[in-house]
DNA sequence: TGTCTATGTCATGTT
DNA sequence: AGAACATGACATAGA
C-alpha cells in the first residue's frame, strides 16, 4: 500500500514515511487478536458474561477501565463491570474500542448510552449521543430544518429529477424505527446512497476549520478597501475577535464549530475498510466516505439482520459544516479526496493525470476506480425491475430518516438522492456528470455546495468533451492549471470554456465570501450597537445616581454651614480662612464661605481662588457698607446662581442689604 | 402577485 | 501585464 511521503529536509536528505493508515490496521490486528483471544489479558465479565480484551485498549478508550487496569500489573485479570452496564450495552461499546464504529439500533441505543456513560467511553458521549439520542426520541422535530435550496435552475437536467424525487418522498412519512426496519433487499441500495451521502459530505473538521480560518478571516491580507470595512466593524485586530464568536456563540453566520478529531480517524478507518471489508455484517455506515467505494463489503455486506443498525463511525458528533467531497479528500489523511476523484475521467471512467501530483497511492487509485464504477453498481440494480421499486423505497423512506437526523452534512441530501436518481434513470452520461457534480463545487473554503450551476457546467464541459472534470478546473492552482492546459491539447471553444468555468467559479466563491463577510460585519455591528446601548443606559443610570448623591451632599453641607455660623459665630476673618481651605468650586460651603468673605475682604490676595469661584460678581461689592452680619437668605439670592438648593433657615447671624447684593445681579446678567 | 432572500454572474477597482 | 480577489450591481429562482 503506498503511503504518502514527504520529504522534510533536502539538504539533509532526510526522508519522512508516514504512513496514514497504519494505526487503522494497528487497530484492526487488535480486534482480530481479540476475536482469536490472542494476547488478551483482560477479562471483562458482563451480567454473567465474559469478554476477552486487552488492557491497553479498553484503557485508551474508557476512563473507567483506565482506572481500574492502571496499576493492575497480573495477568489474567478480570474485571467485573457494574450491575448498571449490560452485555447489550458494552457489547457494542467494546467493538467500538476495537473498530471505531457503533452499532447500535433504536432499541439499544440508550443501554449503550447508559453504558458509555457509566465506563466513561471517550469520544462517544459528546460526540454521539449527544446527537443522536435528541433525533432518535424527538419525533416531534421537523425535517424542514434540513432541507435546502437543491436546485435553483429548471433548465438544469437534475432539477426535473429532483422535482420527481421530492414527489416521490412526499410519500415518506420519515418515520425513525421504519426506517431502520430495512429488508435485506432494501439495504444496499440504502447503503450506496448513504455512502455516496457520506462521501459528499462527511468530512475531518480540522482541514475545514484551518480552510475557514485562512480563507475568511485573514484580514489582514485583504486590500485596503476591505480593511478600511472590517476595521469600521472592529475586525481588524485579529481573527480570534470576530471568529470564535461567529462559530460557537451567536452568530448564526456560520461555521459551525468542529472540534473532534474523530472526524479525521474516520477517514483513516474507512480507508481500511477498502481492503479489509466492514467487520460488522449489518453495518450502514453513515460517516464512510469509502463505504460506498468498496463495491465488496458494501453492497454484500449490507443484506442480513433483522434491523439494521446503523453505524456511527466517528463522524457524527455534533454539528460539522456540510462539506463537499473536495474537503473531505483534502482532509483525508490518506488523500482520498475528492480532489484526486475529481481527476476522473467521467466518460471513460478512469483516472486522469493530475499534473499537481506525481504520485497517486494505490488506495487513492482504487477509491477513483471504484468510484467510476460505482454508478454502474446502481444502474445495474436499476436494471432489476424486482428490486428497483422496493430499493427506491426504503432509499427514501431512508432519507427520509437521515434527514430527520437534521445533521450538516446530510443537508445535500436531497440532491444527493435526485442525483442518484438521474443516475437511475439517465444514460451514462448522466452518471458522468454526476460524479463530476460530487466531486465538483469549487469547495476549498467551506461554504455550502451550490452544485446547481456546477452540476450545468459539468454537463456542458461534458459536452464540450473536456479530458478533465469541472472541478478540476476550479481547484486547481494558477501553475497546475496552466501547466494542465498546456498538457492537454484544447481547442479554442474548450479554453474558452475553461477559462470561462474558472473565472465565474473563483468569482462564485469570492461572492460568497463577501458576502458572508458582510453579514459578519453587520452582525459584529449590531453587537457593538447593543454593547454601547447597554453602557451608555449604565453610565445614564449612573450619572443620575451620582447627580442625587450630590445634591443630597450639597444639602448636608448648606445644613452645617448655616449650623456651624449660628453656632460659631466666626469672624470675617476667621470666615476668610475658612473659605481659604475649602476653595472647592463645587463645594457649597466654599462657595458661602468665599461670597461672605469676598464681601468682607475683596482685597484680600488669599480670595483669589474664591473670586473664580464667585465669577463676575466678586467686584461689586461696596467696601465699607459692609454689616457684621449677613442675611444668608440675600446671600442665597446672590449665591453664585448656583442651581443647588440652599437652606433658608431663620438663622439671622449675617445680615447684609439687599441693594448690595442686587447690583451684582444685575450686572452678571 | 408582490416581496424578500439567497445565489450566480458581470463589471470594475485594487493588490 | 495579468491573475487573483473584493465588492457593487443586477438577474433569477424559490419561499
Amino acid at each position: 500500500m503506498q503511503f504518502s511521503m514527504t520529504m522534510s529536509s533536502c539538504k539533509t536528505s532526510e526522508f519522512t514515511f508516514q504512513s496514514s493508515v497504519h494505526s487503522t490496521l494497528v487497530l484492526r490486528c487488535l480486534d482480530e487478536q481479540r476475536r482469536k483471544d490472542l494476547l488478551c489479558d483482560v477479562t471483562v465479565m458482563v451480567e454473567n458474561r465474559g469478554f476477552r480484551a486487552h488492557r491497553s485498549v479498553l484503557a485508551s478508550c474508557s476512563e473507567y477501565f483506565s482506572t481500574r487496569m492502571t496499576n493492575h500489573t497480573s495477568p489474567g485479570l478480570i474485571i467485573n463491570l457494574p450491575d448498571e452496564v449490560t452485555a447489550e450495552g458494552f457489547e457494542p461499546l467494546l467493538q467500538f474500542a476495537y473498530t471505531s464504529k457503533l452499532l447500535f439500533t433504536k432499541e439499544n441505543v440508550l443501554e449503550i448510552h447508559n453504558c458509555a456513560t457509566v465506563l466513561g467511553f471517550k469520544n462517544l458521549d459528546k460526540a454521539c449521543f449527544d446527537f443522536i439520542l435528541p433525533k432518535f426520541f424527538d419525533s416531534s422535530k421537523s425535517s424542514s430544518k434540513v432541507q435546502r435550496k437543491q436546485c435553483c435552475k429548471t433548465k438544469c437536467w437534475r432539477a426535473k429529477a429532483e422535482s420527481s424525487y421530492k414527489n416521490d418522498g412526499a410519500n415518506d412519512t420519515g418515520d425513525v424505527s421504519s426506517a431502520i426496519q430495512l429488508s435485506k433487499k432494501q439495504e444496499p441500495n440504502v447503503s450506496s446512497n448513504l455512502g455516496e451521502m457520506a462521501a459528499r459530505t462527511c468530512s475531518p473538521c480540522p482541514v475545514e476549520t484551518e480552510a475557514y480560518t485562512e480563507t475568511e478571516s485573514d484580514y489582514s491580507s485583504l486590500c485596503p478597501k476591505y480593511r478600511k470595512f472590517q476595521l469600521a466593524c472592529g475586525k481588524g485586530q485579529s481573527n480570534t475577535d470576530t471568529e470564535p464568536e461567529n462559530t460557537e456563540s451567536t452568530c448564526s453566520l456560520n461555521s459551525l464549530p468542529c472540534s473532534s478529531s474523530e472526524k479525521c480517524e474516520s477517514a483513516n478507518t474507512l480507508s481500511s475498510k477498502t481492503s479489509t471489508g466492514i467487520n460488522e455484517e449489518d453495518a450502514v455506515s453513515i460517516c464512510c466516505p469509502l463505504a460506498k467505494q468498496s463495491p465488496v463489503e458494501t453492497p454484500l455486506n449490507l443484506c442480513s439482520g433483522k434491523s439494521s443498525p446503523m453505524t456511527a463511525s466517528c463522524g457524527l458528533g455534533g454539528s460539522f459544516p456540510p462539506l463537499s467531497a473536495g474537503e473531505v479528500a483534502e482532509s483525508s489523511s490518506v488523500q482520498v479526496s475528492g480532489k484526486e476523484c475529481i481527476m476522473l475521467d467521467c466518460r471513460t471512467g478512469t483516472v486522469c493525470p493530475n499534473p499537481s501530483r506525481d504520485q497517486r497511492s494505490s488506495v487513492e487509485m482504487e477509491v477513483a476506480n471504484q468510484l467510476s464504477a460505482w454508478p454502474d453498481i446502481c444502474s445495474s440494480r436499476v436494471s432489476e425491475p424486482s428490486s428497483y421499486g422496493q430499493g427506491m423505497a426504503v432509499k427514501s423512506s431512508e432519507l427520509q430518516w437521515l434527514k430527520q437526523l437534521e445533521c450538516p452534512f446530510l443537508r445535500d441530501l436531497g440532491a444527493v438522492d435526485a442525483q442518484v436518481r438521474c443516475s437511475e434513470v439517465t444514460s451514462r452520461s448522466a452518471e458522468c456528470s454526476y460524479i463530476s457534480s460530487i466531486n465538483s463545487g469549487e469547495d476549498s473554503d467551506s461554504f455550502d455546495t451550490e452544485g446547481d450551476s456546477e452540476s450545468c457546467t459539468s454537463e456542458q464541459a461534458s459536452l464540450m468533451q473536456l479530458p478533465f472534470s469541472v472541478a478540476g478546473i476550479v481547484s486547481l492552482s494558477r501553475n497546475d492549471f496552466q501547466q494542465m492546459l498546456k498538457i492537454q491539447q484544447l481547442t479554442r471553444e474548450q479554453l474558452d470554456f475553461v477559462h470561462d468555468v474558472r473565472r465565474r467559479s473563483k468569482n462564485r466563491i469570492a461572492a460568497r465570501r463577501c458576502r458572508k463577510r458582510k453579514l459578519d460585519c453587520i452582525h459584529n455591528l449590531e453587537c457593538e450597537i447593543e454593547r454601547l446601548r447597554s453602557e451608555k443606559e449604565k453610565l445614564t443610570a449612573e450619572k443620575r445616581q451620582l447627580d442625587q448623591l450630590r445634591l443630597k451632599t450639597r444639602e448636608n453641607y448648606s445644613v452645617l454651614y448655616d449650623r456651624l455660623c449660628a453656632e460659631a459665630k466666626l469672624q470675617p476673618e476667621q470666615l476668610q480662612v475658612f473659605a481659604k481651605y475649602t476653595s472647592l468650586a463645587e463645594c457649597p460651603f466654599s462657595t458661602h464661605l468665599s461670597t461672605k468673605a469676598q464681601l468682607y475682604h475683596r482685597s484680600e490676595p488669599e480670595l483669589q481662588p474664591l473670586a473664580s469661584c464667585l465669577g463676575t460678581d466678586t467686584g461689586i461689592y461696596e467696601p465699607g457698607t459692609s454689616t457684621r452680619s449677613v442675611n444668608t437668605q440675600n446671600l442665597a439670592a446672590s449665591d453664585l446662581r448656583s442651581t443647588e438648593p440652599r437652606h433658608t433657615g431663620n438663622n439671622e447671624t449675617m445680615s447684609i442689604s439687599t441693594d448690595q447684593i442686587n447690583k451684582p445681579e444685575t450686572d452678571k446678567s
